[in-house]
RNA sequence: GCUCGGGUGGUGGAACUGGUAGACACGCAGGACUUAAAAUCCUGUGCCCGUCAAAGGCGUGCGGGUUCGAUUCCCGCCCCGAGUACCA
């Protein structure tokens, strides 16, 4: 029979599910090997061709560790809490669960067609209560923990109160928020309970706090900095402002030196790497207090809540430059500003603050070149010569970043320099070889001039002896900062994990452990309140012993940030995932996904990771050893064009690519599934809408050739391939062999179906190499012949090369061409093939297994075979044919004996007729001969 | 602006440590089989100049350099994609 793909692979899957080939064990006398996708979220649209492959990338790898002899953890699940299932409730008053069940299912029966080895048996659910059971446990270990500095450890927070209890507030170096009490262990015990609890809450790893949160109006709740979009919502488009909030807070900047110093020891990608190091932005630098001059005598706004303070702080880089400071620069929010402001600057002050606000509402895009400002009338005394300085706004100082003030040096920061030229104020060189005719110069050459104890330092000195000053004067300290911000874990939405803690006067507890999970209750419609509070407020009767519950839910990240622990021991009733088996698996030594995820999942599972460890739940500090991203499937779209009138009305009739300057036409999108490498199937186009039914067409050669373009795989541009479609007309195993062989995995590519045929065809060749001309399946028994013997071992060698550097598009190459070689040599000997159908198991599973058997094996003995051993001394050759080039320019090949010698090669080259017909009669200027390799002859 | 990727035939791409540029596949052209079409098979296919051919010239974004030899290494520039956005 020909190659019947459709009933081998229905058959196979059936096979492998009935059977569980793929279940892992977590014991094993075998290595162990955790093969990890990011998984999906169930979107009601289901799989498009581009989902699937980095799930075919670590398939392959999954399967080809299993022919090397490693037990191989490979499961699959869903990240099946967000926001799209929950839009449709609203819409429609659908539950979520039911929508998102749907889509589970249509994406399960999409992987199954695919012939994936995942063990399916671990599959998990973040939205099923089994699942966030347990991200509801770890938000408890988190809320009751806080970061001990000193052992650089999450710790328990009964240590801290034990703490607290014998020695008071002194002696703790802990992450903690800005204002803490400091108390003595007296002091403490004589607080109550509540007050108690309200300090330990600024200690906690998960904290509650007003913060400044990314509003989306349009979708009722709040968004991760990196769900938003140049001030739109991600998903949705819709825009975000700016609101203060109490939220829930995970400290992860406690993380942050770890989460810095861990990329070092990971095999990811140096971009992925680079954004990680960019957003946690670490920068070193020094603090100093800036005294403000006669603050006292002047604005005494204590009784308005506004903190009364001697100083202003600032952050730099560049202390060594503090002898250069000519004004102060604090952001428009700071919130001195009202107590610095004095009565003549208040009018330019408050006009200022209205500008940036509505700049900010307007447009953020605005030219950074735009130099604006205004004078607070205050001044600062800089502590090193005890000069005194000017106070100025401005909105390049930022609120969020440092201390939301900085020290201006004109010299040597070009922003500064601007502000000081427009301002009029002065601008000191600091180093004796700065040039600030134009611009600042920023430079760290050179000696330091006009900076007194500091006059003919270099860089290094003059930034150790100006620190010292100032931390002896106990004006400034050495300090490093981070950009990176706490993360914010709540979302004012139903369909999330509802937050284990319920509130008495105000204040957090969490509920006992024996009561979770927590389950979402059942609530009318999927909207805030009337007054305005999430969804959950809607449940009727959902409390905690008479005392209100959390209404918010936990963002979209909760559930993901690990995951990977819990495919280890999906079932364990007891604990996330049992010591057994977390020591048995460890870590993912390989993990797939896409970059998108770089400062979000990545990060935030880095630090749920090493937190974990902190406690002793997990063992290694890195949760994914080696990374890789396959890149995006772009959609490539396809146009017709529909001529246009004298009147400019359309009309219906449509010209060919080809032919489009010659009339004015518009670009319509035609559906890609209508259109065969860029000739358009008309009978199809006709059918698609009535209007089109009687449409007419000016052809280009007796063809309508479509327009294309590269963009976005989506719905609304008919762009989107389908993979049932192509697993319906060749089969699974061709799909996985195309989308590997579109190009390198990392590599961005537009989706293309033209060539799919190749890979086809290949798999038919290959089945035809069992087959005679009847289709009557025959091997042979005799023994291979040496050229049938280097045709498997170069694919044995290169197929075991690229799948070890994830280059799975030159494998499917080297397999054609070992079909290729093979049927040009009429090979049929078992010895052969049933070598190349182990290796080309990986990626075609299904066609292998069915020759597997056909050649006599045990049926689903396969995926467990042994890979092939290559055998070097089957590619050896006795001859070769030199390249020979004439100036490096390659002329023609000469067989030689690789046996021979330098020497004797140059005299036999030199001899050739052929090569003297180069020379011209003159002897070579030079002759250089690499052995095995080429021969260049220079003239 | 800064950081990181990347520019190779009509197309997707290959060339792994500097050593025959364009493997493999698509597309296209021609041919075989067929009443015909589809399917299948065979041949050719970087560009230019040659009547086919032989021979030659040009070719890996552009300009230069190192080298016997550069898609690969170095310097400068242009273009495309991603990330980031006044970070003190």
């Amino acid at each position: 029979m020909d190659y019947q793909f459709k009933e081998i692979e229905k058959k196979w899957q059936q096979f492998w599910a009935e059977y569980q080939t793929f279940k892992a064990d977590n014991q094993s006398s075998k290595p162990k090997f955790y093969v990890l996708d990011m998984f999906p979220y169930p979107s009601g649209a289901g799989l498009h061709v581009g989902h699937p492959l980095g799930y075919i990338a670590s398939d392959i790898f999954a399967r080809y560790k299993r022919l090397r002899g490693f037990n191989v953890l490979h499961p699959m699940g869903y990240d099946s809490f967000g926001l799209p299932a929950e839009q449709y409730a609203i819409q429609t008053g659908q539950h979520p669960a039911i929508t998102t069940d749907a889509n589970i299912n249509t994406y399960r029966r999409q992987l199954d067609q695919l012939g994936f080895s995942f063990d399916w048996s671990r599959e998990v659910r973040t939205s099923s209560p089994d699942y966030y059971k347990w991200t509801q446990w770890i938000f408890i270990r988190l809320y009751n923990s806080w970061y001990n500095k000193a052992a650089n450890r999450a710790e328990s927070i009964d240590k801290l109160v034990q703490h607290f209890e014998q020695h008071g507030s002194s002696g703790i170096n802990a992450v903690s928020d800005d204002e803490v009490a400091s108390f003595t262990a007296v002091e403490w015990k004589s607080y109550t309970s509540e007050e108690q609890q309200a300090e330990l809450l600024k200690y906690r790893l998960t904290y509650l706090r007003e913060s400044t949160v990314n509003w989306c109006p349009a979708l009722g709740t709040v968004l991760a900095n990196d769900e938003v979009k140049d001030g739109f919502s991600e998903r949705g488009g819709y825009p975000v402002e700016q609101k203060k909030m109490m939220q829930w807070s995970m400290r992860i900047t406690a993380y942050a030196e770890r989460l810095l110093q861990g990329l070092d020891t990971i095999d990811w990608p140096e971009p992925l790497k680079e954004m990680q190091r960019n957003w946690i932005g670490k920068s070193t630098g020094a603090s100093v207090k800036f005294r403000i001059a006669e603050f006292e005598t002047r604005n005494d706004n204590s009784e308005f809540g506004i903190p009364h303070s001697e100083f202003i702080e600032v952050f730099t880089t560049r202390v060594d430059t503090i002898f250069g400071v000519t004004f102060l620069v604090i952001a428009p929010e700071h919130e001195l500003v009202p107590a610095l402001t004095t009565p003549e600057q208040k009018a330019e002050i408050d006009a200022y603050i209205t500008q940036t606000k509505k700049k900010s509402e307007l447009d953020r895009m605005a030219d950074a070149k735009t130099v604006s400002g205004a004078f607070t009338g205050s001044y600062v005394i800089n502590p090193v010569n005890g000069e005194k300085v000017p106070i100025y706004i401005a909105d390049y100082v930022l609120a969020g970043y440092g201390t939301g003030a900085v020290m201006a040096v004109p010299s040597g920061d070009q922003r500064d320099y601007l502000f000081a030229k427009h301002f009029n104020l002065p601008i000191i060189p600091i180093i004796d070889i700065q040039k600030i005719e134009t611009e600042a110069d920023p430079t760290k050459e050179g000696h330091y001039i006009n900076s007194d104890f500091m006059n003919g330092l270099d860089y290094k000195e003059g930034t150790a002896k100006v620190i010292a000053y100032l931390e002896a004067k106990g004006a400034g300290k050495a300090k490093i900062n981070y950009r990176m911000r706490d993360a914010i874990f709540g979302r004012q939405r139903y369909w999330g994990e509802p937050v284990p803690v319920y509130f008495k006067e105000g204040l957090p507890y969490l509920i006992d452990e024996q009561d979770i999970p927590l389950l979402l209750p059942e609530i009318d419609k999927y909207l805030p309140t009337e007054t305005g509070e999430p969804p959950l407020g809607r449940a009727t009767g959902w409390n905690y012993k008479g005392f209100e519950y959390e209404l918010s839910t936990m963002p979209g990240w909760a559930g993901s940030s690990w995951y990977w622990y819990r495919y280890m021991d999906a079932h364990n009733t007891d604990e996330f995932a049992s010591k057994e088996a977390i020591n048995y698996w460890k870590d993912v030594d390989l993990y797939i996904g896409g970059s998108e995820h770089a400062t979000g999942h990545l990060l935030y599972s880095r630090f749920w990771n090493k937190f974990l460890v902190d406690l002793g739940l997990g063992i290694e500090e890195e949760p994914f050893k080696k990374l890789i991203n396959q890149g995006h499937i772009q959609g490539r779209s396809n146009f017709v064009y529909r001529l246009i009138d004298a009147e400019g009305r359309g009309t219906n009739t449509f010209v060919s690519h080809g032919l489009i300057k010659q009339y004015k036409t518009s670009e319509l999108h035609v559906d890609v599934n209508f259109v065969d490498n860029d000739i358009l199937d008309i009978d199809k186009f006709k059918k698609w809408r009535e209007e089109y039914a009687n449409a007419e067409f000016i052809l280009d050669n007796g063809k309508y050739v479509c327009g294309v373009e590269i963009e976005k795989m989506s719905k609304s541009k008919y762009n989107v391939v389908n993979p049932d479609i192509l697993v319906e007309r060749y089969g699974a195993d061709t799909l996985r062999m195309y989308e590997m062989f579109l190009g390198p995995l990392e590599q961005s590519k537009p989706w293309n179906t033209n060539g799919i045929e190749g890979v086809f065809k290949f798999l038919r060749k290959f089945w035809k190499l069992f087959h005679d001309d009847q289709f009557n399946f025959r091997v042979s028994e005799e023994a291979p012949s040496k050229s049938e013997l280097k045709s498997l071992h170069k694919i044995i060698r290169k197929v075991e090369e690229d799948i070890e550097r994830f280059s799975f598009n030159t494998s499917v190459s080297s397999f054609m061409i070992a079909v290729n070689e093979l049927t040009d040599l009429k090979c049929n000997k078992r010895a052969i093939l049933q070598e190349l159908v182990v290796i080309l198991s990986p990626y075609a599973p299904h066609i292998s297994e069915e020759l597997w058997v056909l050649l006599g094996n045990p049926a689903g003995t396969l995926s467990h075979a042994a890979y092939p051993r290559f055998n070097p001394e089957y590619l050896i050759e006795d001859e070769y044919a030199y390249p020979i080039s004439i100036n490096g320019k390659m002329k023609l090949n000469l067989n030689i004996s690789l046996s021979l010698d330098v020497p004797a090669i140059e005299s036999l080259v030199l001899a050739s007729a052929e090569v003297q017909k180069y020379l011209d009669g003159k002897p070579p200027k030079k002759v250089i001969v690499v052995k095995g390799r080429i021969v260049n002859i220079v003239v």
